[in-house]
Formats: C-alpha cells, structure tokens, sequence
DNA sequence: AAAAGTATGTTGTTTAAACAACGAAAATAT
DNA sequence: ATATTTTCGTTGTTTAAACAACATACTTTT
C-alpha cells in the first residue's frame, strides 16, 4: 500500500516516511480476527494506522450492550483523537474484524521536533491535526443531517449539500440505499419510499445513484 | 479574561501569550452586533479566538432557510476546523449574536516554527491539536445518543456516559431539561414525560439536575 | 442463459415521537 | 412578600417514521 496516498503521509514520499519509521520508533504489531486493538476506558499515547486487513470500532454501555460505530479501511486511522488528548481515555473499543497489522505512532514523538531536525516531521505534524479537524468536520456534517426531524429534511439537507460540493444540481451519491439510510439515521425502506414520493412531486428525479435536485423557481 | 484558562492557551503564563501574540501577529478585531465574522464558503487561514460578546454559528441551505448550529463564548474558538484544512472551504457561517471581539491567528503562523523558536510556540501547535481532538469527540458522543431511535434509549446512553464519567451510579447532569432534548435531539415534552415513566418503573430516580441510575441487578 | 443473491421500491400496519395546551412549581424580579 | 417569568411535568391528539412483508429489478455466479 502506498503510505503517501493516505491522509496522514500526504506530501511525504515513500522514503522520507521510510526514515520518519525510524526516527519516530513506530511501531507494527499483527492481531488475529476478534482481538482487542484497544480497549475502552484504556489512556493511549499512540495513533494506530491500519496497513492491512480491516479495524471496528465499538461502544459499550454499562448494561454490556455493543453498538458498532464504523470501520476502520487500510490508510486510514483511528484513536488520534484519544491520542491528541492527554490523560482522555478511550470511549470506544477498537479490534480487528479480520487478521488485521496495525502501525502504532507515539503522538509525542510526532509533536517533538526530533534531534534530527528531520524535515518531514513537521509535515507529519501538520497532516496529523488535518485528519483531526476532518474527521470534526464529517462529524459536524453528519450531526447536521441528523437533527432535522423528517426523512425529507434529512434527504434535502444532504443534497443541497451534494449540489454545493458538485456545483451542479446534478450529483452522484457515494452510498446505497442502505448506505444513506445509516448515514441519515433513518428506515431504509422509509427512506426510499419518502424519495419516490419527492420524485412524483416534482422536487428531485434520480436513477440509481445519479440524483437531480430540481430548483423551485423554474421559469 | 485569563487567557491560560483557555482550552488552547492552557500550560502558558499570560506573560508568554504577551509575547506570542507579537511572534504571530495576532490581530484583534471588533463587530458589531449582527454582523458577519466568516462566511459561509470562504476560505480561511485563520483561528478565531472569541475575547468577548459571542459568537454564533449557522448553516444555511441553499434554499435559504438558515439554522442555528451553536454558540461561541469567549475564551472558545471557531473556524478552527476549517483553517486547519488547506483549501476546505467554510460550511458554516459565524456572526456576532452581540457586540463581539474576536482575536484572529493565522494557523501556518501558529504550526511553522518562529525564528525566536519561542519555546511556547510549540505548546500552542500542541493545544490546537487537543482543541480539534477535543471537539471531534464530542461531536461523536453526541452522533453517539443521536443514533438510538427511542428518546429512552438516547436517555439510557446518556447517562450510562455519565454514570462512567462521574465514577457513580449518581450524578449531576449541566443541561436543563429543554437543553437536555436540544442535545438529544428530541421533544422536551415528550422527553420529560419518558423520564417520568422511568422513574415510576423504577429504572433511574431524579430530583432537579440530580439523577441516579438504578443498576438492573440489585440483589 | 439460468439461477441465486442482492438492492431497491411498494404497501399496509403498528408504534412512538412530535405537537399543542395547560397546570404546577420554582426562580427571579419588583 | 407579591408578582412575573421561566422551567418542568402531564395529558390527549396528530403525525410520521419504523417495521414487516413482499414485488421487482439488477448483479453476479455457475
């Protein structure tokens, strides 16, 4: 896997990040399908960044209830905001879905400058609070969705959103029907009712995932 | 104000801010009520530091109809997130709600290393990271409550956080009730009334803003 | 090409939350 | 201390979403 692709190595090249390994003492560490990464409630200095195989993120209550919270793909990371935190203990559960190798990055050692001046250091820095402040910006969005009451509202909210980022009223969504449903917090079958019902009247048209948003003044 | 109490000038003396501000040339800015701070779809650079009045952030559709995301008190930030990711154009709007002063600092300023190489320059970068952490947790605690269906459920998560936090089956909790279902994101009412109901059935019992959890196994 | 599986749309029923309206209690102001 | 305002709880009604069950269309496999 490329490492210069991810967020979190963006504009370091695949050398750089080879000598970063070093002068950071990152460490990998393998888990066999099933196992803890990290536990909830455990205080953690370190970023996990996912080489291979798949991550979950989980949530107990105190009733011992487990609800999954998301997933946790190859470049991407996942207890920064723990991390970034200090003394914060972890209020979710990280384990491996299937055999999973993980890198494990000292926050510290990332934020330290280190003796050797290491240039890239400083971009690794810079990377690790974008992936902070996106990961709060996707959060924002979402929550934005998820306070309107209604189905409709929901699904309009979403697509004027969809037609900002397209500058287009004519967008393609990145989720299936059941995709969308968890992403708006709503009944799959709810929701795709609620769709055709806006399409009979007027106020989007779609196929499959290509969706137009139909403007309300239309002379 | 104390500018040390703050969230992201903690671990510095008011003295060190002093001379920060000259090293990041800070500017100060003053707006009058109503007025616009950042809008919607710009793009910036910089972190804006509430001094005084407050701050509110919206989010407008593109239908017009605008609603209201939040406040900023002084000693908080806003436009942290967006700055912090290059090119990433604002998604919300922050205005004065009243006469407000806002302290500006340019993030490159902030995350590239002075030549003074001040050495609380460095605690800063660090206590911006924490801020965008801190923020991205709570906005997932939050997502957290919101994705349960019943108003119980969403009650039930919410206090088994707090029964975690507070180390106690009983606890204070800092929302009033019409609070309380704006962050849940359900009807006050109907809220009040599920309460009610949960205490006549015996799961938590309450007085005020002090509540107790019940454990389901009480030998 | 047929079969199996998956995704999507449709309908009717059930359930629960929003809403509206009000009374009681508590907090604040006068 | 009294009046005024705000907060909180209660009830009945309305509304909309969840749910269940199925039909149809689309994919993928064999």
């Amino acid at each position: 896997m490329k490492l210069s692709a991810t967020r979190l190595f963006r504009g370091i090249s695949e050398e750089e990040i080879e000598s970063l390994m070093k002068c950071l003492q990152a460490k990998k560490q393998k888990y066999k399908k099933g196992e803890t990464i990290i536990a909830e409630g455990s205080i953690t200095e370190h970023i996990g960044f996912v080489l291979s195989g798949m991550a979950m993120m989980s949530h107990g209550d105190i009733w011992g209830n487990t609800s999954i919270l998301g997933n946790v793909a190859p470049g991407s990371v996942f207890a920064e905001v723990y991390a970034c935190i200090p003394g914060q203990p972890m209020l979710i559960t990280v384990s491996a879905s299937e055999d999973t190798e993980v890198l494990f990055l000292n926050v510290n050692r990332v934020l330290t400058v280190c003796t050797n001046a290491c240039p890239f250091h400083a971009r690794l820095a810079q990377n690790l609070l974008t992936v902070c402040a996106y990961k709060a910006m996707q959060l924002s969005q979402k929550i934005l969705y998820m306070s309107s009451k209604s189905i409709r509202s929901r699904l309009m909210l979403y697509f004027s959103e969809c037609v900002k980022q397209a500058g287009s009223s004519s967008f393609l969504i990145p989720y299936n029907r059941q995709q969308l449903a968890d992403y708006l917090g709503v009944d799959r079958s709810a929701m795709s009712n609620e769709l055709s019902k806006m399409q009979k009247e007027g106020l989007i048209s779609y196929n499959k995932n290509q969706f137009l948003l139909i403007s309300k003044e239309q002379y």
